[in-house]
DNA sequence: GAAAAATACTTTGTGCGCAAAATAATGGCA
DNA sequence: TGCCATTATTTTGCGCACAAAGTATTTTTC
């Protein structure tokens, strides 16, 4: 026992957030199975689903994934016959991400999971509003604090 | 464009709240790094300056890690001498996890952590308490909903 | 117009996160 | 006393998450 309160597990909001988000991430395990897609690789396909036809750098700042992280999560969607890659004619560092058919009839199917999630977890939607604002803003304040942070 | 509103990456709540936990870990990566620690094994060390001398069982409750997420940790914060692991007497089958003297000690030096963080992110006091207090309120929905399914 | 800097993406290595299976010890209960 | 279910922990396997280094291509600079 060190006793310093600001130390406290209980205090802090960082376990709060990490044990919310991984339940959720748990919560949708079992919906996403059933589409064939694990978490991350969802966020990708909504992702594409808003807008296919765009390069890498696109897809880094729409799902807010590291570079790093994409390049495999890609791979796999594509071993799944969902996206195809071709470069870019232009810039021929650059690949383009396409949907493939199956990719955007999945779309069909995944339309149920934000409902059933819901109908399943019972926030109250002035909760969840409020909750995915301050997420949010906390994740503007992270940012911009790291990028300042890398400019000095 | 497939248009399905709740398809949309910006209508999702989990987009927010996974995106935000990433970025608070990554800010979070230089302060620990000065503590030898990564983030999980902050958290387990927080778990464990509140109250040690507890077997594993106890801290998968507290930090609400998966036991064969927290078995790799322990072994690690073993490595750096920071826990030690004995039997536990009464019941062959648990372990008990202590700090070592440098365990303890490194609360002193972590001590700041907290502050620092604040300080960098700079999220109002009252936007803060209330994002942890909706966290808790979605873990505590995801588990009951999660554990009701398992008992079906 | 060649060297240097910048950009887009991939690779590598370490550490989770977790379901499922394995291991080991305990506690019924017949 | 044996057997079986239960409990505590570890192992295995796969997929991220991300820093750092690497590769390829384009742009800038002199």
């Amino acid at each position: 026992m060190t006793d310093i309160p600001q130390l406290k597990l209980k205090n802090q909001i960082c376990h709060s957030l990490y044990s919310a988000t991984n339940a959720l991430i748990r919560a949708y395990r079992p919906l996403l199975e059933q589409l064939g897609l694990t978490y991350p690789q969802y966020l990708v396909m909504l992702a594409l689903w808003d807008q296919d036809k765009v390069i890498i750098k696109d897809l880094v700042q729409r799902t807010r994934f590291d570079a790093g992280t994409l390049t495999p999560i890609l791979k796999r969607l594509e071993s799944k016959q969902l996206v195809s890659m071709i470069k870019a004619d232009e810039d021929s560092r650059q690949k383009l991400v396409l949907l493939t058919d199956t990719g955007r009839e999945l779309a069909q199917r995944a339309k149920q999971t934000p409902d059933n999630i819901s109908c399943q977890i019972k926030m109250a939607p002035e909760d969840a509003r409020q909750l995915k604002a301050l997420a949010e803003e906390l994740y503007s304040l992270v940012s911009n604090s790291l990028s300042e942070d890398s400019a000095n």
